[in-house]
DNA sequence: TAGTGGTCTAGACCACGGG
DNA sequence: CCGTGGTCTAGACCACTAT
């Protein structure tokens, strides 16, 4: 299975070990050997499974930790992370103040329904143009009021069966993915820009009267999962008027 | 210079040698021992000079090649990093086109001037109440027409001397701090929001008539250096009619 | 061919968490 | 006390770059 390339003369270029080791990890993951917060074996026991090295795991997992799959606890073990949220590590906070906590946010279910992708879709996601996609639509509250609405686009091909009922009790398109696919989202290219939110939208943010003349916060999402594969086209507007987005910049 | 806190019966608490050799290194570098792209001594050599092994070295270039301070060239060595640009590793892209390069932005030298810290700016920045601060304004320009406008917020007691000239030739406020103190920023919290450009800005990015009552992305920067000190607050408006600011999200 | 970074091993010991 | 992750060493060999 875990095959060095240094030991295999006049073989084609093969993956590190420590490569191979993720992709192995990351296919068990996948697949619900584990589940979130499970224990993975200790770095010793996978390292004597697999014939390699300690150090060689201990590698692997590191890397596997800075993508945000595994967690570690010094003493305890390594664990598998908790899926990404629909915000990843963004928060809302008041503008200008950056210590401060944010509030939990709730997510309602609007609506699924297909549709054909656009043109900068599908070039986005490396889909053919006019191709089949689901669009879910969420509510993000902040102490009951609205502060965002979501539009997820997703490959209807590649997503087939996707059902209403999975998004009903509140749960995160990333969340979904994770326990109906098996794909779990680590890279987001995100584009903010800042527009007039389009009238129809506006009612469901609770916007109404002078409310419409306020700018909203565009953010265009394009995510990717932990092979690579481009799974997802976001479109997400926040109000701004009270609450500001936090980003750590890479 | 550099000991282990294993070799050392009931001493106090020391940090791992990688860690003291970060720290040495990024000393070494701030003291402008290595200017950008200048190579380090390779692995083996710093390995000997500080009587560690080559792995320990490693694994602290490693770490300082995450935080950018470093980058490797496989056969050819390590090196040092230019400094990270006022734009980080965002980009100006066309909206909903994520695949676009984009165009390189020019900076020109608005002013520079004096005054005192705002509440959230004394707050964020750990300084006491209305402590005195630089102001440095400065337009960026793509292809020609503007589309962003920058004020950037300094301790004027921990970068005192900032003379004006040091940006008259369009050079970046990161650039300068490195050049000038030493000080290299690694981190940078943003908060994005859309409002509408108060309008004694407007004609600075070109805006008049309609074109004033087009929302522009606000975003808040707090930067902190290499050494956790946090050193700038920033605020930059950017015209996102035609443009949208891309991030990879962490 | 020499010098660099990149991978891998085997073994040692430390620090933390929990029985 | 044991089992876990965390650090460190010494040595080996591979892969890339330049001379």
């Amino acid at each position: 299975m875990i095959q060095s390339h240094y030991m295999i003369a006049n073989a084609p270029r093969r993956q590190p070990l420590y490569v191979q080791i993720k992709q192995f990890l990351l296919r068990r993951i996948a697949e619900g050997e584990w589940l979130e917060h499970d224990a993975l074996p200790s770095e010793w026991d996978l390292a004597d499974e697999m014939s390699v090295s300690q150090g060689t795991v201990r590698k692997a997992l590191t890397e596997l930790v800075a993508d945000g799959l595994l967690y570690r606890q010094q003493g305890k073990g390594t664990f598998v992370a908790p899926v990404l949220s629909d915000w990843g590590n963004a928060l809302l906070q008041s503008p200008g103040v950056f210590d401060e906590l944010p509030d939990r946010l709730s997510c309602e279910f609007l609506a699924i329904s297909r549709m054909n992708a656009s043109d900068d879709m599908a070039v986005a996601l490396q889909l053919r143009r006019h191709a089949p996609m689901f669009r879910v639509r969420q509510l993000w509250r902040g102490q009951g009021r609205p502060v965002a609405l979501d539009e997820a686009y997703l490959p209807a091909e590649r997503f087939d069966g996707m059902e209403a009922r999975w998004f009903r009790s509140g749960v995160g398109v990333y969340a979904t993915l994770q326990q109906r696919f098996g794909v779990r989202v680590v890279e987001r290219r995100e584009q903010y820009r800042a527009v007039m939110l389009p009238r129809e939208d506006a009612n469901l943010l609770g916007l109404s009267g002078a409310a419409l003349e306020e700018p909203v916060l565009s953010l265009l999402r394009l995510s990717v999962s932990s092979v690579g594969e481009r799974v997802e086209w976001r479109q997400r507007y926040c109000l701004s008027r009270d609450l500001a987005l936090l980003q750590k910049a890479g």
